[in-house]
DNA sequence: TTGATTGGTTGCACCATGCAAATATAGGGA
DNA sequence: TCCCTATATTTGCATGGTGCAACCAATCAA
């Protein structure tokens, strides 16, 4: 071991950042009849349709939960509900044109936001950053020889 | 304008990672007594003593939520509760010895996790993503020129 | 002293969540 | 083919955390 690394003013950045986009979003105007929690939904079904129950894997829910906020969200006519052909227990879930609609606005927001965000950062460290922050998601989606959890 | 930036690159790992570490800190153990509601709190008194109405602003919660958080955590001897000599009305919350103990464990956990977490990352990756992580931190504390919010 | 203001707590209703029971369908043996 | 068990989903119910509003206590100005 050569010399032990700062990993505290790191910790304490990664809970800052965190708080103060927490705070960003709460600002953030919401189309109408969604809920924060229709998000992570609609992004996820944006990727592929799912069935609930992978829904809810994915988004770490319950299973009950994640069945009543698609509810919702398939009366708002964000969310298309069909019988999986192969299992008549099951539903597919994917997303309808408005719910498509709905991520690409949302998407663009975050992008004309971010952008006036970093208006002066350097395109360098804007690289830098975002490909740092994609290797500590990595990092943190397969911990190598990690055994400890994290507080805050 | 050159060219515009990949800022979507950028939307999409900061969601990442926000994701993930919600889900990192919901596998950590909790001291006995505490919730995951109770952290910011004695991170806030460890800076410095509050009242009651400056921790709400702090914590971005309503005062009486704030109020009955703090009330359990005076129960569980975690924080003192002193009345505020220059105002009879108010109270002066801070740290207990425990409370104090409490903060230092939980630095003490995070530390050795991301000792572990980031095991083979080179020193100087590390000092850069701490470096930009508090740049970022910054921007968005003190916004320079934006005027739109983020999604998800 | 009184009225207005401020700090804090408590009553109340609301909302989201998870567990468990209920329903429906699959699928693998007798 | 007929059960019996397992799985997908929904719904009932209880719980916990939250914010608003009413309330109590203390301060401060007139």
């Amino acid at each position: 071991m050569v010399q032990p690394i700062n990993h505290e003013a790191l910790g304490d950045e990664l809970v800052r950042v965190v708080k103060l986009l927490h705070a960003a979003r709460a600002q953030a105007p919401l189309p109408a009849g969604l809920d924060h929690s229709a998000y992570p939904i609609l992004f996820v079904l944006g990727r592929k349709p799912h069935r609930v129950s992978d829904l809810a894997e994915e988004i770490h829910s319950d299973v009950s939960t994640v069945s009543r906020q698609v509810a919702g969200l398939v009366r708002a006519g964000y969310v298309d509900r069909a019988p999986d052909p192969d299992d008549g227990r099951a539903h597919v879930l994917s997303l309808s044109p408005s719910g498509r609609q709905i991520i690409r606005e949302a998407r663009q927001r975050r992008e004309t936001w971010l952008s006036g965000l970093l208006a002066d950062w350097t395109p360098d460290e804007i690289a830098t950053f975002t490909t740092l922050l994609g290797k500590f998601a990595d990092t943190l989606q397969n911990p190598a020889t990690s055994t400890k959890e994290p507080t805050q």
